[in-house]
DNA sequence: ATTTGATTTTAAGTGAATCTTAAGAATCTA
DNA sequence: TAGATTCTTAAGATTCACTTAAAATCAAAT
């Protein structure tokens, strides 16, 4: 799932971006009204948060302006304006939720899963053969067996699972796990895919994670 | 309140649905260990009610698969069996009860409405192997060895073993241990994780507390 | 109000784990 | 079989956690 965060506090951009991304989104920041609305109109993004206050565009505005194309992304506004005037006159413009600054991750987090709900069906385990994966508490056990991967491996595990069954094309993976948009022309998913196949121990009769040449990788039951 | 019924005799899973229904619980079952298993993780369930005996996964391999990804959903056992090691086994494995064959449907339900009786006055005494920690008296032991810690050391102590078994991200202990939302990075945790582990003196064949690189850390028994 | 001691936080150097690159070996496809 | 693609390994670069010490903050007592 991506995530455009349009905020131009520079510590609560980083601290946002890193929390989402710990829970598996993919974050771009844009700390800029008119950039921002740039890059949600490239229609790549599952969620818009928006700052209320922005250099350049406001996000009231961002969001009038997003809405004309994208009716179904959902819109939460980051607002330090807690006057009932304002919330509504926001909601009105688009959004979908607000929330009033300062508020605990946790919230936003449950408010950003509440928005998405409907579309991923989002649950926090993963499961692939007797591979399970928690997104929660960052864990993979394979079969009883616990599994510790370290960041890069659990993101590209992850990837491949929650597209199980589809084929997983290099392009996307690169630029889903590793937030490369250019230059796909290194060997880093190979090495990362070795790294799976070795510590999950998959065999040719338990190939959870097959490659198709010249494309990608897939994952699937067998 | 959503129950899960993992056992293969026909007669006693329609018997106990249907006299669970009629107290109004929602009662799904499963017929077969790995069916079980799965359905377990989705996470829907309450409580989970497992046969000890079932074909495919046996019920205490439900339960400790299961365990790994909840701790707080309650588990009943519906065992045949009566010597002590069997249930102690059982108990150890993360079950909450157990009910011997043949009983009493009363008795089933009175168990089940005690697992599921609302957490009334939290449990005060937590512990993590041999470290005893006390929300009451705000004492710490390890073995029999009193260990002071300050205020803070404390509270991270608590909130680690309080999410006993699950990682605990960077972000999630500083919202929590240091209600600090925004500007994460600072190495307060390094610090004091530090510090515990040296009060504690906990060595590397036991070490309580593992460092989960990139994440954060996770406290669990050995 | 000032001092003192304890606690909490910041900061910086060090070391270890992880990430990335690169290159040769193995495998597949045309 | 040749050329391309993927696998595998190892080494260099980088990031992150550990540790220590010192600065800042807080609380109690004079």
């Amino acid at each position: 799932m991506r995530i455009l965060l349009v905020e131009d506090e520079q510590g609560i951009a980083a601290f946002l971006k890193q929390g989402l991304e710990e829970e598996s989104f993919a974050v771009d920041v844009a700390d800029e009204g008119k950039k921002g609305l740039q890059l949600a109109l490239s229609g790549e993004y599952d969620l818009l948060l928006l700052d209320w206050m922005l250099p350049g565009l406001s996000g009231i505005e961002i969001c009038r302006q997003f809405r004309k194309n994208f009716q179904d992304i959902p819109i939460i506004f980051l607002t330090a304006k807690d006057t009932l005037d304002e919330t509504v006159f926001g909601l009105q413009s688009g959004a979908n939720d607000y929330i009033k600054k300062p508020f605990h991750f946790e919230e936003l987090l449950e408010r950003v899963k509440v928005q998405l709900r409907p579309k991923s069906g989002e649950h926090s385990i993963f499961v692939l053969g007797d591979i399970t994966l928690n997104t929660e508490t960052h864990q993979v056990q394979k079969g009883t067996r616990e599994v510790s991967l370290t960041q890069k491996e659990f993101a590209l595990l992850e990837y491949l699972i929650r597209n199980k069954g589809k084929v997983c094309r290099r392009t996307r993976i690169i630029e889903s796990v590793w937030d490369i948009h250019f230059d796909y022309n290194t060997g880093v998913i190979d090495v990362y895919i070795n790294a799976l196949r070795k510590k999950l121990m998959l065999t040719n009769e338990e190939n959870y994670i097959q490659t198709i040449r010249g494309v990608g990788y897939i994952a699937k039951e067998l």
